[in-house]
Formats: C-alpha cells, structure tokens, sequence
RNA sequence: UCCUCAGUAGCUCAAUGGUAGAGCAUUCGGCUGUUAACCGAAGGGUUGUAGGUUCGAGUCCUACCUGAGGAGCCA
C-alpha cells in the first residue's frame, strides 16, 4: 500500500470520520451490484459495511473484492464517513485492499447468514463465536468475570487459587472425575475449592477462589455443563447474614457493570434490560419453610425436607423481579460442613440464592461447622474418612472461628444476564454430557 | 439412567405407501446503494445403520447409532 493510513478497530471507526484508515479483519458478508460492493467487514470488536465502486478503485482491487468468499481474512484501506443509510452509521469508502486469505470456493465457509440446527452450530462451534450473537455473549461474560474478579479485589479480599487435582470429594463421590496420578494413585477433579478456601480464610481473613469445576453429574438439561467456571469466596469472623449481604452486593455490583458496559451486546441479544435493571437492593430473604409453603400452594408436589426441582426453582422465584434468597434448609439435603441452626438444630445455615425469570441457583452457601467435635460427627455420619479430613479438621483445632462463603456459577450468571435459552452458548468450548468437541 | 421427539443435498426444511424437491451455500451470467440484497441458469442424493412387511418403503414394523428436549442431581 502506498499511502500509509492508521491501523483502528471498528468499535473506535466513529471517532475517526473523515480519516484516511486501515483495518484488518474478515469478510463477514458480502452484497453487491455490477459495479458496486458493500463487503461487510468484522475485526473482532464490530462489524462495518464497506463500499468498493468500481470506476473509483484499481481493476484487480476491486475484482479480487467483488469476487471474495465469506471469512476470508483482508486488509481494507480508506476512509471513514457517516452514512445513515448503513449498519452502524458508519462505513468505509474502499481505497484499497489486501486479501491474506481467500477462503476457496471448494471448501466455503460453513455457517452461512441463515438458520443452522444446534448440533451442526456446536460441531462448528470454533467457528460459530465469529457470529455476532457468539460475539456478544462472550463479551458479556468477559465483563461478567472482569466485574467479579473487581467486586472482590476491592473489597479486602484475597485470591487464593485452590488446586484441581484433588485426593477427596467435597461432597459425594459419584459426581467427581476420576484422573490417573502417579503409582496408580488415583486424584479426582475438583467439584469445589471450598475446603481449601476455608483453610485459606484463617490465614488471610477474606478470600476468593476463581477457576474452572468438574462435576460428572449425568445431567442433561439447559442448565448444566460438566465443566464449569465458579468464583468462591470465603470468610472468617463471618455468619450466615454476612454471606448473604456479600452475595447480594456482589450480584448487584457485576449486574450494574454489564448494565453500564455492555449495552451494545446486550441489545444485538434482544435482551429485555429493564428486567436487569430491576436487579437492586435489598433481595427478598425467605426460609426454606416459607418456601415450602409457597410451592405447596402453587401445586408442587414438594415434602418438607425435600430438594428443589427446577421448576420448584422457577415457581419461587415467578414471585418476585429480583433475586430471591432461600435459607435454612434441612441438614440432611445440604453437605456435611454446614454450622446447625443454633434455634432449630435440625436446619442447616445455608442459603441459596435464585435467579429471576426462571434461570435458577446461581448462588449456594452458608456458614461452615467451626466446632471440631461436632465436625468429627458429620464426618461419621457421612462415612467421610477421618485420616483424608485431618488437614481440614485442623483448621478447628488451630484457632477456629465461625466463617462462610459461597460459590456462584459464571456460566449460570451470564445465561442469566444475556436472557439465553441454553447455558452451551456462554462458554467458547461447553463439556456436557454428550458433547467434548471441539 | 429413564421418558418424548428427530435423523432426506454442505446447511435449513418439503415430499397420501407409487418418477426424491425448494430456499441458502457453491459455479456461470446480469445489475452503481445493497441491508440475511435481488434476477436468470447449472452442478449437487446409497433418504443415519442393519434387518423385516409389501407388487412397490424417505414414508409402515423391529433393533441399533447419533442428536435434541425433559426428569432426577446440581452451580
């Protein structure tokens, strides 16, 4: 090119109207007429509609455009300028052009502008994140993260990463991945940092633990993955009241930043915002019997000291244009580490927190049994091996306080935020049930 | 693991038990403002696999494979 022009992105392409420019990206589509192209440019941060007029442009520039396949990779040179009549507002008049990949007309890009079934768009799913709607749910998610990671970072807590590779389960063992180790020793993936968080709360105060979870779990539903992204936090000195208001701020605080960033994306998904924007303190706080009741009254087959369904889930939260918080379940449906209630023993100080508009837990926690006898206990009663839990009960020998935290499920959040059927959409790679490639 | 549904061209889908078809994609031709552009033409098929019923099966029956939706379990 003999002209040299500034390298931008398409995000920023309305700052610089009426400049001479150059932007790299992808042939997203492309229309055209005899002597005039529109090729439809994308860059990763957008896409912009480009003219090429024949009599204005060098033959071979303008053959090699108005003959190119979709998603070849190219160079496009020229200026910008506001133009209603274009997606976007803006488009470029094409000076010039560079093609560094021509996608061959034997082998065409596989996704084409129009409708394709789920299990050919999974098949291609390497592919199918350069679909614009792919593109904005990723970026939410990345914001969803990035505002998670601050909430906690600015709030006096620590990161301390926990380990993948672990010796024991968390909860029971039919749901862990099992993983050759060295000798024929045999580790699992982790379901959970929790017990390593705990360990790191008595030695930092707050903590917070963020990184992929594994759960064998057969399910086949639209809200589960085998792999799974899950920030924890974790609280010495802390109750369950003090989960509860950490939980809520923190909801509040990722929902107000995808609302203030991420406007754009959330509109190319046709969410309803004024649903997220609902979204404000405080959460209504129930007990687990309040919730019983009400599903008995609305027609759900639920016994007291029953688990939710996910239509349970969905009939609780119906109720309410928030968040809704269930506390106080039964010991026996929650884990072993749960502290007892101190008034009514036989619940356990645990507090779900449920999504509106029917997409379910994306929180779950409460306060952890500080006493050591009465940990000892639950050991037994859960057949837990003593010896594996040595390290753990140490931790009540050794200055134990009462504490708690919790997990959320990023992936849970961001189907939440983005309004999407289907949690597949809200990773790059989804590991489900059936599915591990690509 | 269980229940329900579906598998036909590269993709999305049609086709009373009686000659397998359309749109998109690809190729060729046309068009100077297109908005999933449009108009004309061409190529493209072992109807998921294996059996069975029938004069005749994409269509009916059986088994299996693959996928989707749901249940249980969970974030």
């Amino acid at each position: 090119m003999p002209e040299s022009a500034a390298r931008i992105t398409i995000e920023k392409a309305g700052s610089h109207a009426g400049e001479l420019v150059e932007i790299a990206g992808w042939l997203y589509n492309l229309r055209k007429s005899g002597k005039i192209a529109f090729p439809l440019l994308r860059d990763g941060t957008g896409i912009l509609q480009c003219v090429a007029v024949k009599s204005s442009l060098d033959e071979a520039v303008f053959e090699s455009l108005r003959n190119l396949t979709q998603e070849s990779s190219l160079i496009v040179r020229g200026r910008i300028r506001a133009e209603p009549r274009a997606p976007g507002g803006y488009e470029l008049d094409v000076e010039g052009a560079e093609v560094v990949q021509r996608v061959p007309e034997a082998t065409p890009y596989p996704i084409t502008p129009k409708d394709h079934g789920t299990d050919f768009l999974m098949d291609h799913r390497h592919l199918w994140l350069r679909s614009k709607r792919q593109h904005a749910i990723i970026r939410v998610r990345h914001e969803v993260i990035r505002a998670i990671r601050e909430y906690f970072d600015t709030n006096g807590f620590t990161l301390v990463d926990t380990p993948i590779f672990t010796p024991a389960a968390c909860e029971g063992t039919t749901t862990l991945f099992e993983v050759d180790y060295f000798n024929d020793e045999k580790v699992y993936l982790t379901q959970s940092g929790q017990l390593y968080n705990e360990a790191n709360a008595m030695a930092f105060g707050k903590v917070y633990c963020f990184g992929p979870t594994f759960r064998a779990e057969k399910s086949k539903t639209r809200r589960h993955l085998t792999e799974f992204w899950m920030v924890e936090p974790e609280m010495a000195y802390a109750t369950l009241d003090d989960v509860k208001q950490v939980a809520e701020e923190l909801i509040v605080f990722v929902v107000g930043r995808v609302l203030e960033n991420r406007r754009v994306e959330l509109e190319a998904l046709e969410r309803d915002v004024s649903k997220l924007e609902c979204v404000k303190a405080p959460f209504p706080r129930i007990s687990y019997d309040e919730a019983v009741e009400t599903l008995r009254k609305k027609g759900s087959a639920i016994e007291w000291g029953g688990d939710f369904g996910g239509t349970d889930e969905t009939l609780l939260s119906e109720d309410y244009d928030r968040p809704v918080m269930v506390d106080r379940y039964p010991s026996q449906i929650k884990a072993f580490y749960f502290q007892p209630d101190p008034v009514r023993p036989e619940l356990a100080l645990g507090v779900d927190v449920l999504a509106p508009e029917g997409y379910g837990e994306v929180i779950g926690g409460g306060q952890r049994i500080h006493d050591l006898e009465l940990l000892e206990k639950r050991l037994d009663e859960h057949n837990l091996p003593r010896e594996a839990f040595e390290w753990y009960l140490d931790l009540r020998r050794y200055g134990s306080v009462p504490h708690g935290g919790f997990g959320m499920g990023v992936e849970r959040f961001v189907a939440w935020m983005c309004g999407l059927e289907h949690i597949r959409e809200t990773i790059a790679y989804p590991r489900m049930l059936y599915r591990i490639r690509p």
